[in-house]
DNA sequence: ATTGACTCCGTACCATGGTACGGGGTCTAT
DNA sequence: ATAGACCCCGTACCATGGTACGGAGTCAAT
C-alpha cells in the first residue's frame, strides 16, 4: 500500500505515518524504484492501534514498548512476558483510578437528583488520595473550609 | 496557605500553580498586603485531582470542566448532571478501551507461557475496531492470524 | 539592619505529538 | 507529452502542559 492509502485506511494524516517512521515507532517500510514507501497491509492496524492506545493515555514512547512486545522472536519470551505484565499492572491502575472517578461521578449525578445544589462536592473527595488507591472511604476530619 | 506550601504538599512545582491560575483552572486566590498569594487548603486537593485526572488522560479543558461542576450553585442542577453524565460516558469508554487492551496482554502473557515466541501475536487484534466497541466478546472466530 | 528563604512578575524555553509548506519527482490516463 | 493526482524530502510551525530564569520585593530571625 501507498501512504495515501494506508493514512486513509488509518484515518490519519499522511505527514503522521513520515512522523512515526522518523519517531521509530513505525519501521522503515519498502521503497519501490521510484522512492515511493510500500507499506505492508498490516501497517492500518499498527497505526489504528496507536490512536486507540493514545487514547488511553499511553505515550508514543510507551506504545513503541507495546508494539516491541509484538514482533519479538529475538527477545526472549521471559522478558516478553515480564514487559506485558508491567504493562497489566500500569493498565490496572488507570482502571482503579476511572473507577473512582466514575463513582465520583455517579455520586454527584445522585446527589443532583433532589434539590441539592452541588455543594460540599464529592468530586474532590473521590479522588482523593486514598480513593485512588483504597477502594472507598468518606470519613476524614477536615472540616476547616475557607477562612 | 503560601503557593510553596500549597506545591509542596500537592507534589508540584511552584510555577505549576502560576501555571494553572494563568489557564484558568485554578481560581485567583486571594493576596496578602504584600501581594503573595494566599491559598484556601482545599487548593491542594483540587491540584492533586488535577494531577490524577491527567494520569487518566483528561486534558486540562476536560478537567477544568470536571472542577466547574463542582462549586457550580450558579448552573442548574440539571446542567451539572447532564455534564456529569457526559464525563461518565467517555469514562466508561475509556474503560471498555483499557480492559480490552489488558485483555490482549493477558492473553500475551499466557501465550507466551508455553514455547510460542510472540508470533501472530494478539496484541493488535485485542484492539481491532470490533473489541474496543463491543464489550467484550472472547468467543468469536477470529483464526484468521496474518495473512 | 542584614541574611536567607520565600514570593512576585514577565518572558523564554522545553518536550510531546503532530500539521503545514513548498519545491521537486512519479505515475497514469488521455 | 502534458495534466492531475500522488509521493518525496526537509524545514517550519502549531498547541499543550509545563519548567526555568532573573531581577526585585517580603518576611522572619538574629
Amino acid at each position: 500500500m501507498r501512504t495515501g492509502e494506508v493514512a486513509k485506511a488509518a484515518g490519519v494524516n499522511v505527514e503522521t505515518l513520515r512522523f512515526y517512521e522518523r519517531r521509530g515507532i513505525l519501521k522503515e517500510p519498502e521503497r519501490r524504484s521510484s522512492g515511493y514507501r510500500e507499506y505492508p497491509a498490516e501497517t492500518v492496524r499498527i497505526v489504528r492501534f496507536i490512536k486507540r492506545s493514545q487514547e488511553l493515555g499511553f505515550t508514543l514512547n510507551e506504545i513503541q514498548e507495546l508494539l516491541a512486545l509484538r514482533e519479538d522472536d529475538t527477545r526472549s519470551c521471559d522478558e516478553v512476558r515480564d514487559a506485558a505484565s508491567e504493562k497489566i499492572v500500569e493498565i490496572e491502575a488507570k482502571l482503579r483510578k476511572l473507577e473512582s472517578m466514575k463513582h465520583a461521578l455517579s455520586v454527584l449525578v445522585n446527589s443532583c437528583v433532589g434539590e441539592t445544589t452541588s455543594r460540599e462536592c464529592p468530586i474532590l473527595d473521590a479522588l482523593d488520595d486514598n480513593a485512588a488507591t483504597a477502594p472507598l472511604k468518606s470519613a476524614s476530619p477536615e472540616h476547616h473550609h475557607g477562612e
